[in-house]
DNA sequence: CCGGAATTATTTGATGCCAAACGAGAGGGC
DNA sequence: GCCCTCTCGTTTGGCATCAAATAATTCCGG
């Protein structure tokens, strides 16, 4: 029966027989293949209704509405909260500031920072633009309750949160002391 | 207090404040934001752990694991199951291709169709790497008990399913009759 | 069979994304 | 003042990513 995608049944079916030998971590093994294949369908919806008609990514919109909720900001801190690196900050910034929806000022005691903040464009549009953009949130959620919803959030949560208290400290026993590879990009030293 | 991260229950604190004049669907917006702090903090624990020792990205690794799972299969059908698009699918196939880890061969009856399968190098690699893998998997659910995972995931599945379901259908509603503005990137026509 | 419609993978262009390197500035000790 | 170190934001390099355009092939009606 070619053309049809497989059933989550099927799926779990193949990999059962594929695995046998091993030990399998099943529920959180499902749990986080699904926690990324909700991501994914969740981002690409909103971008393709609430944000492309105002030619926003993801990405951009979750900066804009970081800087609306906390109004000007330093640039790690909205790097953090947007849950980006810095280095990919800086490109979202200079795009927004491109369009006028953000503006980039310096830290008025410290030479090194920067502050970001909305501009009045800005602010404009995340009004217009943040009950649209939560409609589709619910639109998204609609099978669950709220309750369900909010099951799901503290799951979620929990996961961050065992990140952030012990990701690194796992990494580094897994390591072991060899020292980790590269990554294969990046920038190269000038040695 | 400078340098310190926002508490959850700070950031709630604003959002209140700041929307107030809003009707807030708050249990919806707190599911979908927490999908993807989710998403993002697993991926880059793993790919920093279990991945980055054999220099393989989520996406590369994703495709590995289809392929391990299914065998021999059709670009497409690849694409799908690892949630990329068919374009993105067929760059990391020329990676993981460069790599000796996966082979490309032509359908037997159909010219314009591609069969992607595992070399026996990759089959060796899906065979070390994936204890390993599901091992991280476990780690980052720590908090969580197996029927907890399977709550989420089930939360999960029910929103990828509205949107599959769904999406399509409501974002033509939404866009009532407008055409989509084209996306800002993407290839140009000719004319 | 011929020619247009449909279907398939690839190419293209712009942007997102990370980690590491870098440069500019701050801060402390002497 | 002068280092030396630390801490910012930015730059860099290599992929990943999508949607639309395109090329290659098959399918179908006549």
């Amino acid at each position: 029966m070619p053309g049809r995608r497989r059933s989550i049944a099927e799926t779990e079916q193949a990999v059962q027989e594929r695995l046998g030998g091993f030990e399998l971590q099943r529920e959180q093994m499902a749990a986080v293949a699904n926690i990324h294949r909700a991501a994914a369908a969740v981002r690409q919806h909103l971008e393709n209704s609430a944000l492309r008609p105002h030619d926003l990514t993801w990405t951009g919109f979750v900066v804009l509405w970081v800087l609306w909720i906390w109004g000007e900001a330093e640039t790690w801190s909205v790097a953090e909260e947007a849950g980006i690196s810095k280095g990919t900050l800086t490109g979202i910034a200079r795009t927004l500031e491109s369009r006028h929806l953000v503006a980039r000022a310096p830290h008025p005691e410290d030479g090194r920072r920067v502050l970001l903040s909305l501009t009045p464009e800005g602010e404009e549009l995340m009004e217009r633009l943040f009950p649209v953009f939560n409609a589709e949130e619910a639109f998204v959620a609609t099978p669950l309750s709220a309750e369900e919803c909010l099951r799901l959030a503290n799951g979620l949560r929990a996961i961050v949160a065992q990140l952030e208290e012990h990701g690194e400290e796992r990494r580094r026993q897994l390591l072991d002391g060899r020292d980790l590879a590269p990554r294969r990009s990046g920038r190269r030293s000038r040695r």
